[in-house]
DNA sequence: GCCCCAGGCTAACAACAGCTAGCCGCAACG
DNA sequence: CGTTGCGGCTAGCTGTTGTTAGCCTGGGGC
């Protein structure tokens, strides 16, 4: 009865995702209800269920969808060329336009890492030390040879990381900024950073 | 009874605000228990009321002085010199400092602010427009005065701030870099992404 | 036209967490 | 020494939340 006659909705588990996701960032995880997440799809909490095995299942579909898609990306940036300034350019590209574009699925990956069951928290940290390593690696090599310079590797490789995490804290489409802007903007920023400008 | 009774201990507030932030960087503030805080001071959960007039002022105690701490050093750094670049250096110094020294109230500042009442919240939010304000006027005028060379201001502002917040994440006492070593490197770095190395 | 079951719903449970109530011991002070 | 109150403790209330159980309906396949 009441309005869930009328608004016979076809809920597929990908709508469901998608709204635990957008809650997941604005409210957090542990401040997200199953009934909010329901209430989202139109259905109630419960018949969430009916698609999904729990509330964390969501968080690990979320973080790990995410992460392969940042991984896959950075390994194009980089293979698809052999110069050193380029491919750290495109990988921060790549970072960036992530961090931009899937604003929400950056966030809650950052901001939920602990409430991740043992487990796939364990998975996730490792892939994000990949992730990171990849980026170490292309300014190490590019120090090796000579074409850039920097104080110490490990300190800009996270300024670089960290300042293309902070996109996914205030970016909003439509803004002053279009995602490739800022994807370019901080590839020249991180040239800066490594002394290649 | 049990061994309540020989752990005689003289628990003052700022023991408890001690131990809050510690686990509120731990596990968060939602994942913190009274029971969880109580038994890292040696004292039962409800035991804590006695000092404190809730889990939520905890937190609002964290995140004030945190603030105000960032905001008075901001301010000594700015106002020590006239130089731009020193001004704008001595801020990052700060900055990262605060960031590395005291990463826990940093952390929790950053990924808690939503579980904030709404009153405090709105509060912490001005107070942290200040502080990037503070620090895009110092790009605006070192731009201005010919001294820097960006982009946008507003990216590299962005940048500036994001990579010394990231220091909270990742900096751990007495591994590769001091306090201070960190400030002054994140300093050069700052210097140049305004173009001004 | 009948049956089946995908997918909704409500009820309810069990675990908790924040917080209050009310008790008690002991150390300090007069 | 008596008393007072700080600061513990336990019991317990209340509200919430993830999840399960079990019912019901309507549309699609035979």
């Amino acid at each position: 009865m009441s309005t869930a006659g009328l608004a016979r909705t076809r809920v597929r588990r990908a709508d469901i995702v998608a709204a635990a996701l957008e809650l997941f960032a604005d409210k957090g995880y542990l401040a997200t209800t199953m009934d909010d997440i329901g209430r989202a799809v139109n259905v109630r909490g419960p018949s969430l269920y009916k698609h999904v095995a729990s509330k964390q299942d969501l968080l690990v579909e979320i973080m790990e969808t995410s992460i392969e898609t940042v991984l896959r990306d950075h390994r194009v940036a980089v293979g698809s060329t052999d110069d050193v300034g380029d491919q750290l350019r495109r990988a921060v590209e790549a970072h960036v336009r992530f961090h931009a574009r899937h604003r929400l699925e950056a966030f809650v990956g950052t901001r939920e890492l602990r409430h991740l069951s043992e487990g796939a928290r364990a998975a996730m940290a490792a892939r994000r030390r990949d992730y990171e390593r990849g980026f170490r690696v292309l300014v190490e090599r590019g120090v090796a040879e000579g074409r850039f310079r920097v104080g110490s590797v490990r300190l800009t490789t996270y300024s670089i990381l960290d300042m293309g995490v902070g996109v996914s804290v205030w970016f909003r489409d439509g803004e002053e900024f279009s995602v490739d802007e800022i994807a370019y903007r901080y590839g020249d920023l991180a040239m800066r950073l490594v002394g290649a400008a």
